[in-house]
DNA sequence: CGAATAGTTGAGGACTATCAAAAGTGGTGG
DNA sequence: CCACCACTTTTGATAGTCCTCAACTATTCG
């Protein structure tokens, strides 16, 4: 996605949230940026690191995670191209998590200054972006809940769900198949299970038809039956304002 | 806490986050608000709802929860004075989790309506507010670990020390030891366990003398022990800004 | 004081983890 | 274009944490 495109698709979500005028819509349009590509594996904001800037992802995917006093990783969220990833890195003090990109990409950044001098100017932008993390918060509930509640088929198939859903709404994908980027460890990671439980359930998922993997191109036979399956229900990504 | 005391310490909260002036302080506490009491148990929240207010909490504590469709509950997180309840129930469209009082207490109730108007007239008490959201969000993704990838002790000990400096922050606790407010059943739902696991979990913690239980009062005998064997690191908390 | 709620204990089972190794995939350089 | 190396996926065997079911005890509150 060029950044043109991103910036139009953020004040169309935006302005579904929040009534912009045109003078909000010309504050957005003119923040100073830059662009810059980004590598998989790269690591865009580290915890502990004390962010000065903020960051629209253009294209690819970045992925959240924290690691514990064990060393044992637990990816918290995705991202996906016209998310802002690093508000709180910069509106908070210390970043608390990690952000890491999981494929290759582009990011366009924006000095934090800037992004306060337009919420403090233009405060229905504010709200607008305040949305935004409300709508994150919800889906980190979802995520406990997931990771807490539910067993391995479920929490897996919920993960499958969500991401089709999202890159759907990123036009990056169907519910009817797409291209998952996770290898099964980083799968592990956000499932908070081991990459050996993952791949046997992921074979007992495709033995019932839930699933056709072939490489780690997914296909879902039955959106509904996997849906339904997962106990995935989309209202916690609050669409209607995405 | 009475009305005043909360509002004076939600202003103080604001303030060591953004530069509030005069005037911004003045159009917080004339927000209009109504003062209500609320019972252990009683729903302030229900998932699906269509809230036209946010709530303060006064004094009191409540907890938010999801259920799965299979019905098992999981507890999200843990409110105590001084904290909104629901910024995204009335700045989103469907309330997407439940929110329950733990014990009885108070909140004051603010239309909706009068928020925005206030957010939108004083950018920076939204940006406050904002950084609200953003801390919850932080506590979220620690949830997400604590469920995802700690063992059962330390996910518990992890719990008991959220709830610990957390409490003491709103004056009601200390970490020497407090007053416990959940079951072992409630616990459990915020562990993702099972209560019998809980419980023995709970007695394992006892036997190594890192919490000692008189009914539900509990005592840390040494609190950077109990922190260390739970891996439990503040940051997340941004006590700071809190 | 009695009913309801909460906490405790025991036995057995299920789900998930651990350890180890083989097989498949992808990228790189000779 | 093939050999090689690193990474990822797959498989088997075994172990352990945590769950289920059930009953009993303690506490709380009307």
């Amino acid at each position: 996605m060029e950044l043109s495109k991103a910036l139009e698709q953020m004040i169309r979500r935006f302005e579904r949230r929040v009534q912009l005028d045109e003078s909000d819509r010309i504050a957005v349009r003119s923040l100073p940026f830059t662009v810059k590509q980004f590598e998989a594996n790269q690591y865009l904001v580290r915890e502990g690191s004390l962010p000065d800037h903020s960051t629209l992802i253009l294209s690819g995917l970045v992925f959240r995670h924290k690691v514990t006093a064990e060393g044992d990783r637990q990816i918290v969220s995705i991202n996906v191209p016209g998310d802002f990833v690093d508000l709180e890195g910069s509106l908070l003090t210390r970043a608390d998590h990690n952000v890491q990109a999981l494929i290759r990409g582009e990011m366009a950044v924006v000095p934090m200054n800037e992004v306060v001098k337009l919420i403090d100017s233009h405060p229905r932008v504010g709200r607008a972006m305040w949305i935004d993390t409300l709508v994150d918060a919800s889906i980190y509930r979802e995520w406990v809940m997931n990771v807490g509640r539910r067993p391995a088929r479920q929490r897996i198939g919920h993960i499958l769900c969500e991401f089709a859903r999202r890159l759907e709404l990123a036009e990056l994908a169907s519910t009817a198949g797409y291209q998952f980027p996770m290898t099964q460890e980083q799968l592990a990671d956000a499932a908070g299970l081991t990459p050996v439980h993952v791949n046997r359930t992921l074979k007992s998922l495709e033995a019932d038809n839930l699933i056709v993997r072939k490489r780690r191109y997914i296909t879902i036979p039955d959106w509904e039956r996997l849906r339904d399956m997962s106990g995935f229900n989309e209202l916690y990504l609050h669409l209607d304002l995405a």
